[in-house]
DNA sequence: CGAGACTTTGACCGTAGTCAATTTATGTGG
DNA sequence: CCACATAAATTGACTACGGTCAAAGTCTCG
């Protein structure tokens, strides 16, 4: 496949993955002519979207991750998030209060898609759409991040996160029999999940041990993703709650860490 | 002051937080007229904003807090960030995927603007606009919790989250003399910062005793708000960083805990 | 083949969690 | 205004998860 496909065909994914576009393929297909303009930047290149601040890019990944990160004055750094093939950085998350800013983690793709459907109002809209829909994935992808780092132990988080990857990486059609390419080193899942370097290794080396993760050459294969979800309460952002229902009443098991369950008024 | 004054008072105080109405005294005088449809909830109380579903209500509160949770079906309970006279409360956060939902934390009031300022186009619009403001600044204090419950000691988090809270509650002038209600108890100070409530305890007891913090009925005085804020690398949302300077080049002091600084790529 | 980046491991430490009991508010009915 | 019931704050003793340090082993890639 050359570049042009490939461009084209993430975008196509990026576009499905956005809205609900999965059917109109045709529509996505005229997307092939403006596989253009692709921005490519090295790893650890810190992605910036704009000249002009508050210009409001939006530009969609075609290829590699991205994530979003603070770092404090004495070192400690905080990853807030990825951005994987198919979704959106926003300048937003580049350009904002408190020196955040976007890094990529490996050789990264992106193409404008405004510009590049320039002269195409119903895409673009569409897209548009899209976009919209994105923002509030990735909000809700930081309170899921919250859930992790405040009330997950370190097995959990590792798992939770992986779920949470492996899902995104589904949606785009890169996850091939349960196995999908994670380009990530130790270090960047410790600074995403709060931990050590040494820990995230040991939480990684049990899970392997134990069967339920495994790792090669950048892949990361689960075995048994149902389980896996159980066991760290991952909720597939498919899974609807049923309106909040463990909310007032104690429901469950008072088991885990952290001082299982109490009343609240 | 009556409770309409007081109302009034609040909604004034609520849209020149929100939107830089600072100025506009006179338009925000006619919500006066408007005191009407106070929604009340007490402690405990899930606040649900809407019968029909999707329906996109928010409301501001007047008195009292709220809180935004989720709970885990072990009885783990995870608060994502607290809503404080002035703010919002959008349906978004009350329905939202991952049963996640809102709960008040004392006698809350809240009032519902959209409804109130039926009959005022150009004050429902300015309202709309201090609404889109609200959620940028309730995202970007997601981030900062993110970073609060990754990267910083108990210390620092409580801390940090007390800052925070002063300064929302210093904009609607219920701050004085570095004094504020903070109607928390430790469990919901626990459940917010990922910590238990032993370690809440203990955390609070040394900083009253380094004279850092003081509590007295739950009210809470904070010593020396910059040094504080240094302490725990606290960003004032005033506070413009200068463009993700520190991004690339490592900056400063490789003390702290969690590894210090490291190269990136 | 060598340099630098990543991963892994062992030894040891410290922050924060757990359990359980006690003290101190808070609040309510009498 | 007091007695009691309940929620919240405290404290001590002990545990353990996860951090730190340092060294060795692997991988990659020029």
């Amino acid at each position: 496949m050359n570049v042009q496909d490939f461009c084209a065909t993430r975008l196509a994914r990026a576009a499905s993955t956005l809205s609900a576009l999965a059917g109109q393929t045709s529509e996505v297909d005229r997307l092939r002519a403006f596989w253009r303009r692709v921005e490519r930047f090295g790893p650890g290149a810190q992605v910036r979207l704009s000249s002009t601040p508050r210009s409001g890019r939006r530009v969609v990944v075609v290829s590699g991750w991205a994530c979003e990160l603070r770092i404090l004055p004495d070192g400690r750094r905080q990853i807030f998030g990825f951005m994987l093939p198919g979704e959106v950085i926003e300048e937003r998350c580049t350009t904002s209060i408190g020196s955040r800013g976007v890094i990529a983690l490996s050789r990264l793709e992106v193409i404008d898609a405004d510009a590049t459907l320039a002269g195409e109002p119903a895409l673009r809209q569409l897209f548009s759409q899209a976009v919209a829909e994105a923002a509030l994935e990735r909000e809700e992808r930081l309170y899921d991040h919250i859930l992790r780092m405040g009330r997950l132990s370190a097995r959990e988080r590792v798992v939770h996160l992986l779920l949470d990857l492996r899902e995104r990486m589904d949606r785009v059609g890169l996850v091939k029999e349960n196995s999908f390419r994670v380009p990530l080193t130790h270090e960047v899942f410790a600074d995403a999940l709060g931990l050590s370097v040494v820990h995230i290794n040991r939480t990684m080396k049990q899970l392997r041990q134990e069967g339920l993760v495994s790792f090669k050459s950048g892949a990361v294969t689960l075995a048994d993703p149902e389980r896996l979800a159980i066991m760290c309460h991952y909720q597939s952002p498919g899974t609807f709650a049923d309106e909040l229902a463990p909310l007032r009443g104690p429901p469950a098991d008072p088991s885990r860490t952290c001082e299982g369950r109490r009343a609240f008024a």
